[in-house]
RNA sequence: GGUGAGGUGGCUGAGUGGUUUAAAGCACGCGCUUGGAGAGCGCGAGUCGCCGCAAGACGACCGUGGGUUCAAAUCCCACCCUCACCGCCA
């Protein structure tokens, strides 16, 4: 959400900046409005129920029957009046709210305009190191081979865009999950394993439910949603409550399947565990006050950068362009990590890392606060990618292949398979 | 699922129809005191909206939504949530 009194002060600002989102700017006039025609109605109000608490108390002091009874008449019209008002207020305060929530957070000054994905801006590349001396191979062809992932399985229990990790798979996921939350445990995150399923206000709090609400699965029986990430919980755990400001930064990493329904991407990425409708990862996210919160942003997605490089995996920073920012997130990079096998062994980056700062706009729509000093403000939220199991295990696969179409099992992780070091 | 208790400000907690402008304590802010800190003392202070250059005025808010009443934190109804005990259960 929006702070309204900024969009009041700088209406052209704010249409400039949600139309490089690619968000309608006629919504910001309609905001505006209704938010005018609100306080007037509020004002009128106001003013009458003053006189008619005035009124109110005169009653007490009023010792003539008479005069109490002409009093109380004259109230009760008042009070039909306020009445009917107060259905006007209630029904535009509905209205005001709904189109406030469709307005996405704005893009920080220094994102770089574009329209989509092909417009983010590389900022840093982390090349291989060396060439394969072999045409490396596909993911999913390998994985098969091994029979590590089992799609057709899956379609059998589940349908289309379902995979199931089996044998080495199974065991690399558990090994990935131990190993980074060993290391964010040391950074001083607290680890979580939330619920899988959400209540409404919670999900529309935490601003992406609008841009695609079709992207969601939703449980009428319970008036649930499914979560799309773990984010989705670690934020709203907070709903409506105020931090203590020596608790900030407060960081959490949290594990759990997510659930897409990836509407509107058919034909893309059909094969596979590339995208997939369940699929689970580790997730951080940080509260922080407004001035930690670039800081913060550095500080996870240098985490990331650290988990690739514990991995030696060869990637890409990329940061964001405005057309391709979420709703709610002011700055996102992404990373992009190098798969080989990709193109017939020619390779390809494909995403497997995103990290965004959310600015207050979580926070003001989920009502998450700090007390410093005498005064309460909102909490600015970030959050980013650990692992994503799914995209993380094609990364390495295709990067730790042997000529034999064996993988090896990266270093780091010896510690947590026990002694396998390749897998055959 | 059953029974009982409860939901009040940053926190604890008093408040059963009209000077509630929500007590008190803790925490917080400013000042006094001190070499400095602490303790102590004094003062200030809920949130949101709205009018105003400002001082300040006005309105709303005591889990949520309805209702009764001239008047509701307080009475009534529904729902949500928390806690305790019982039942069932991986």
């Amino acid at each position: 959400m929006l702070d309204i009194k900024y969009i009041r002060e700088n209406p052209q600002k704010v249409k400039l900046a949600i139309a490089s989102k690619g968000v309608d700017e006629n919504l910001v006039d309609a905001v505006l409005a209704l938010d005018e025609k609100k306080r007037q109605i509020l004002l009128e109000i106001e003013t009458i129920r003053a006189k008619k608490n005035q009124a109110e108390k005169k009653i007490l002091e009023e010792p003539e029957e008479i005069k109490k009874k002409a009093i109380i008449g004259a109230l009760k019209e008042v009070k039909e009046f306020l009445d009917k008002k107060e259905e006007e207020l209630k029904k535009i305060i509905l209205e005001y709210e709904k189109t406030l929530g469709l307005l996405p957070n704005l893009p920080q000054p220094d994102v770089p305009l574009g329209q989509d994905e092909n417009d983010n801006v590389v900022v840093k590349t982390i090349a291989p190191k060396s060439k394969f001396s072999f045409i490396p191979q596909d993911y999913l062809t390998l994985a098969e081979k091994l029979d590590l992932i089992d799609v057709a399985r899956a379609a059998k229990t589940s349908g289309s865009r379902f995979g199931i990790l089996k044998r080495e798979a199974a065991i690399l996921e558990v090994a990935l999950v131990s190993y980074v939350f060993n290391k964010l445990l040391k950074k001083g995150f607290i680890p979580v394993i939330p619920p899988a399923l959400i209540k409404k206000d919670i999900f529309w709090g935490t601003g992406y439910s609008e841009r695609n609400p079709q992207e969601t699965y939703y449980i009428p029986t319970d008036d649930l949603y499914l979560i799309g990430t773990a984010e989705h919980v670690m934020i709203g755990m907070y709903y409506n409550e105020i931090l203590k400001e020596t608790d900030l930064p407060l960081r959490f990493v949290g594990w759990s399947s997510c659930f897409r329904r990836e509407a509107g991407s058919y034909g893309q990425d059909t094969k596979g565990i590339m995208r997939v409708h369940q699929f689970d990862k580790v997730e951080m996210v940080s509260f922080t006050t407004a001035e930690q919160s670039d800081a913060e942003h550095k500080f996870l997605l240098s985490l990331e950068e650290e988990i690739m490089q514990d991995f030696k995996l060869p990637y890409e920073v990329r940061l964001i362009c405005t057309g391709d920012l979420s709703q709610p997130a002011a700055k996102s990079f992404d990373i992009y990590t190098f798969l080989p096998g990709q193109n017939q062994g020619a390779g390809e980056y494909r995403e497997t890392h995103s990290c965004s700062n959310c600015t207050d706009y979580q926070a003001r729509r989920l009502n998450i606060k700090v007390k410093r000093g005498n005064k309460t403000e909102f909490v600015h939220t970030l959050n980013g990618t650990a692992i994503a199991i799914g995209r993380f295990l094609i990364a390495l696969i295709e990067n730790y292949q042997t000529k034999e179409g064996y993988i090896k099992v990266p270093p780091i992780l010896w510690k947590y398979t026990h002694g396998l070091k390749i897998i055959k």
